[in-house]
DNA sequence: TGTACATCAGTGAACGCGCGTTCACTGATGTAC
DNA sequence: TGTACATCAGTGAACGCGCGTTCACTGATGTAC
């Protein structure tokens, strides 16, 4: 096997990444339109100019840290999408999903959060795509389920984007409540799991008081 | 009457509101972490030094544009509230007043979006503050409700994060939808009401399906 | 009303510093024979 | 395997520039008599 990447363009990956990694752990304490691209290299303890051998700009240094970011959210939202059993079990395991995640990857998600609306463009429509793709596979999940009968598709747009937008939410949480204690954590994860609950039994009720046929018209007749 | 403030106060509050105003329309293009002292006294057309005499820092006006961008929206909130009429209209009611506060003061619901999780800490805390408040608020307005009846404090106080938050969203998803389009904002709206009324149905059958008892216990017998 | 003094919002020069970007370079890695 | 040349990730000096902050100042406004 000889594809095994070449010395030379293993060591620039490896460059590439540790600016990847220090910018991340930069931008705990700034936004990404005040990091600096000295402030990058120097963490990394390369020269300023080695920077453009990688990124245009710290913009487009921030489109690859949304790639990672949401990169390794999508196996969670994955396997929160593919846990069995019944709403209040499958609830219950997405809220500790969420958390495990904001333990795991507390950067990325603070990452996320501050540039979602954050004021560097191509970064926020970035995340605006993905979130966008989440939604539409969190929808794909929803049709499966036999809850989901009789719903129209931009129906279950809504709802999986209400439920990507309550991970998001939750997952801020987490990341705020890791600055108090374990305490505060437990406070968060009984909140979202009653947000949940509520958005259930909306879901369960939603063909019952009759909003079905509304989807997608402008009036009720 | 001689508390008409003199003339050396008003104009400082004049100067000080100048440069409220531009910070506010130069944080359209960054976020609060990156603008700089200078950029907002040349702005204003004053020297930068002038900044001293109003703010400590640009995070120390940052804190005074949360109280003006929030201090905005609070009317808005309690004209929300105090509606009348059926639950769907109260709905309709809402979303048109955010999509009116939108209207109105674009770069303030920008600013609160771009910094409720930005890079500036006393920003972030005093938004969190302000919403904290919001959301006591609309307990209070929910606990009047008939449809409360039986509900938990903490139950209505969740129910009330969550209403703040839909709002916050919406006013994001209006803001976006200004550069669109009008067709994007009709979208928006239909999206934001059929959130809302999900949210509705599932507030309706809430104590139905057993949740009402769950509230500020850890476990359920 | 007029005068003498105090206050203080805004000035302007000066400072040291870090920024992004350019450029020609070096030397290890890769490739062709 | 050895040699000659090409590639290109990272270097280091240099640039002009805007930054935040300091300081002593000015002159209009406020106040006491």
């Amino acid at each position: 096997m000889s594809h095994t990447l070449g010395i030379r363009q293993a060591q620039k990956q490896k460059t590439r990444q540790a600016l990847l990694d220090a910018a991340l752990e930069l931008l705990e304490g700034q936004s990404l339109s005040s990091l600096g691209l000295r402030e990058v290299t120097r963490a990394v303890g390369v020269a300023p100019t080695a920077f453009y051998r990688h990124f245009r700009s710290t913009a487009d240094l921030g489109v690859a840290l949304v790639e990672e970011a949401l990169g390794s959210l999508h196996p969670t939202i994955r396997t929160a999408l593919s846990t069995t059993g019944d709403t209040e079990e499958r609830i219950v395991r997405a809220v500790e999903l969420i958390a495990g995640h904001v333990e795991r990857h507390p950067a990325h998600v603070r990452f996320i959060a501050r540039e979602r609306y954050g004021g560097v463009r191509p970064v926020r429509e970035a995340i605006g795509e993905q979130l966008a793709r989440f939604a539409e596979e969190v929808a794909e999940a929803l049709a499966e389920d036999p809850v989901s009968e009789g719903w129209s598709g931009d129906d279950l747009l809504m709802l999986a984007q209400l439920y990507v937008d309550q991970m998001i939410m939750t997952a801020c949480g987490f990341l705020e409540a890791q600055e108090a204690g374990p305490e505060e954590r437990e406070r968060i994860t009984r909140l979202a799991i009653r947000r949940l609950r509520l958005i259930g039994v909306g879901r369960q009720h939603w063909l019952d008081d009759g909003h079905g046929d509304n989807a997608g018209s402008g009036t009720t007749s």
